[in-house]
DNA sequence: TATATTGTTATAGTCTACTATAACAATAAT
DNA sequence: ATTATTGTTATAGTAGACTATAACAATATA
């Protein structure tokens, strides 16, 4: 289960916090497939924020098809993957990775900085 | 001089990107004390954003007497060397790393790719 | 079957961000 | 002096985010 915190001063929106964490989480491997995220209304009372703005995540979320939800039950990690064409799978990686790169450059991140952040995730997780 | 970049799909508001820019810029030395910014106008123009999106960017960093402005001159870094601290600084290289994991991992992309597609791109610029 | 729990939807109000447009004010250049 | 350039301010409108509150709908449980 992911330790939800929202910093207010980020400047970004909280619905969108939840969903860079729940989704981070699903990337990270932190969120398992089939697991239960917590109600929208117990979310809601630990963040301190209204519960439409949990729902929203969750419902976003949904249709990204990241999340999974069943009305009187609960909401649970989906299992999602994604095909991508051979041929277009190197080109996805590329420009994902420039847009990246470019914007880590715009605040003064290295590529090495990138790699070493990104590093450091992956030995967390093994 | 920066070479400013809008994030659209950050949530970000796009006066504190610029806002931030300028401050990591500074903080890094990438921008020299006494140094002009582009005009109101003219970064407006180059990030597609109404002038008053840059001007309040550039007012509030006055307040912060990060820079200094002269109406019908330009405005020009300060001379109050600004520190970020450590933690935002990470917080930032964070936020930018987590989203294009999520991001490049919901197309099936590991961290081991997104790392040697920016090593690849290292080996290039140097 | 009745009740509690879960997600969903709706209304109404407040605030921030952003846009377009226009005009004003100080300075620099001709 | 006039003109162009720069930052500043103002108005008005749109959209999104958030809140409180309430009710509805599907499912699970007692």
């Amino acid at each position: 289960m992911i330790d939800f915190k929202l910093d207010p001063k980020s400047g970004v929106p909280f619905y969108r916090q939840i969903i860079d964490q729940i989704r981070y989480g699903v990337a990270s491997g932190d969120l398992k497939v089939g697991e239960q995220l917590p109600t929208v209304r117990a979310l809601a009372v630990q963040l301190k924020v209204n519960l439409n703005t949990v729902g929203k995540a969750y419902r976003e979320l949904e249709i990204q098809s990241v999340l999974e939800t069943q009305q009187g039950t609960g909401t649970f990690i989906g299992s999602t993957n994604i095909q991508i064409p051979r041929s277009e799978r190197q080109n996805k990686l590329d420009s994902i990775c420039s847009e990246y790169l470019s914007i880590a450059s715009s605040y003064g991140f290295s590529a090495e900085e990138m790699i070493d952040e990104l590093k450091k995730r992956q030995r967390g997780k093994r």
